[in-house]
DNA sequence: ATGCCTTACGTTATACGTAATTATT
DNA sequence: AATAATTACGTATAACGTAAGGCAT
């Protein structure tokens, strides 16, 4: 057998083209290498190299040799990520989200369930949500509505509310008590977060004569918010989650509209791992 | 990196079930084999195994990477195969034959031409011959017959003339300055070594009432034309070979008809290692 | 009691670097 | 002179085996 030292200690040679910068890349002195290439030989039991007095390079074998030997060492690197990858999946719960929301208060609860795993979560479209559950890239998926699929657990997990958040002095604090519907708000210039998945529909359809500027940095944001005039959204638990309460600048309206409220489903494989989170959404249900 | 004698351990491990017995199929101790484990396992930063107190199994992930360990020896047993084969080609003149007449001589031949060459030569059907041209199985092939193949040389090589061999006291030897044609011997039974490639066609063509029984071993074929009244078959180049002329109990009679003689070309493809060989035959055949 | 794994320890073997040598451009 | 490869030599690291200990069947 041929140990994988040797094999890199070849490609570098195939790579670099002389044994002193092999050497040099591999942190080896010139005669280790030198070494090493005439082990190799003997090993196989073949010529690899045809040598002059200060010259050495690859014959026909040698080079490929030294090619056969790149794929081993691409496939051990594989391995390695392979085996690596495995075993932190194990020790991970992935979490995909059609929205923001769910996944602001999430990590903690999931923390409390699983005090070993890691916990990891992004918002994604409804599709790769979806084909990132049946690729098992995602062990629990939250959408905005229910969905019937075999072998797919589906429970509801919260509500999400949508406020608007206004500048104290403007008109639209009469509504301050009532809250507000769309209606009411739509035609104004809204500040908001880049992305916000789900909501982003819903504001589309309920909200179409308004212009949204989106904002990639919640710092941007904030500043923004304080310096002008222009609406902005919140939710319930992204009042939760952000210390932005108790602006005394800014007036928080809920709006009323059915659609300003959603329903979040998680959908998951059966895998008993899971079953500490499932009976946690059984019970918080009820 | 993982070198590869780990790697042999773990699929060794993972073939055995214990350290004791993987230790023992590997020449090692068992001490050596857990610590290559316990290494394994840093490496990887990865735990592979479940341990009790004095037991060791490989957990989900340590099947995985053995496995995938086993696949990487695979993968190094084929480079270190393909590099040898490769090598021992270079280093190889390959020939295959319709018949066992040309190889005969062929070898001394080649030896002279390429004295720190091998040269393998082998007995095979048209069909098998043309296909190893084309894949570099052979390197030369003999027909029994010209054949015009793009990007492949055709040259004549010898001929070889088939003669009946006959007890001292049989009544064909009336024959034997004339020479006899098939239709005299045909209707005797005669004895054959097993295989002579093309010859056989051409026997069953020219004796179609004649009985051939085959004789594998060229000693035993020997003995029986000893013991035995039977006919039997000879070439001007199985005399040249083999030493079985001067035998005192037979007669060697040649046979007149043209398809008892043979012209052999060889066919190869470009290739200037061969072009001493083409030499001689351009200049042999003028 | 036997089998299996781990830890500890001393030794050996293998692979390395430095230095010197030779050859080429 | 400078660059490149090989050879020779002393050293250091790392892998091994033996011995001892603990635990389960």
């Amino acid at each position: 057998m041929i140990e994988i030292h040797l094999l890199e200690a070849l490609a570098a040679f195939y790579q670099f083209g002389t044994l002193s910068a092999a050497a040099m890349h591999l942190h080896i002195s010139q005669p280790a290498l030198s070494r090493s290439m005439k082990r190799l030989e003997e090993i196989l039991n073949v010529s690899l190299f045809t040598r002059t007095k200060n010259s050495i390079s690859l014959n026909d074998t040698g080079i490929l040799a030294a090619q056969l030997a790149q794929d081993i060492l691409n496939s051990e690197n594989r391995m390695i990520q392979m085996v690596r990858y495995y075993d932190s999946s194990l020790h991970t719960i992935s979490i995909g989200s059609e929205a923001p929301g769910p996944i602001m208060e999430i990590p903690s609860l999931m923390t409390q369930l699983y005090p070993d795993m890691s916990i990891t979560c992004e918002t994604e479209n409804e599709e790769n949500l979806l084909q990132g559950l049946e690729n098992q890239k995602y062990n629990i998926i939250i959408l905005s509505h229910p969905m019937d699929i075999p072998n797919i657990e589906c429970l509801p997990y919260s509500t999400e509310s949508l406020y608007v958040s206004i500048p104290s002095d403007h008109p639209l604090k009469k509504f301050k008590d009532t809250g507000v519907t769309f209606e009411d708000i739509d035609g104004n210039t809204f500040l908001q977060i880049s992305y916000v998945g789900v909501w982003d529909e819903i504001k589309k359809k309920m909200l179409p004569n308004s212009k949204i500027l989106r904002q990639s940095d919640r710092e941007s944001l904030n500043a923004l918010e304080n310096a002008s005039s222009l609406l902005s959204f919140a939710t319930d638990v992204s009042l939760r989650s952000i210390r932005e309460r108790n602006n005394p600048n800014r007036i928080l309206i809920p709006i009323i509209d059915p659609e300003a409220t959603v329903q979040f489903y998680c959908l998951m494989k059966k895998d008993k791992r899971l079953n500490p989170f499932i009976q946690y959404l059984q019970t918080s249900n009820k």
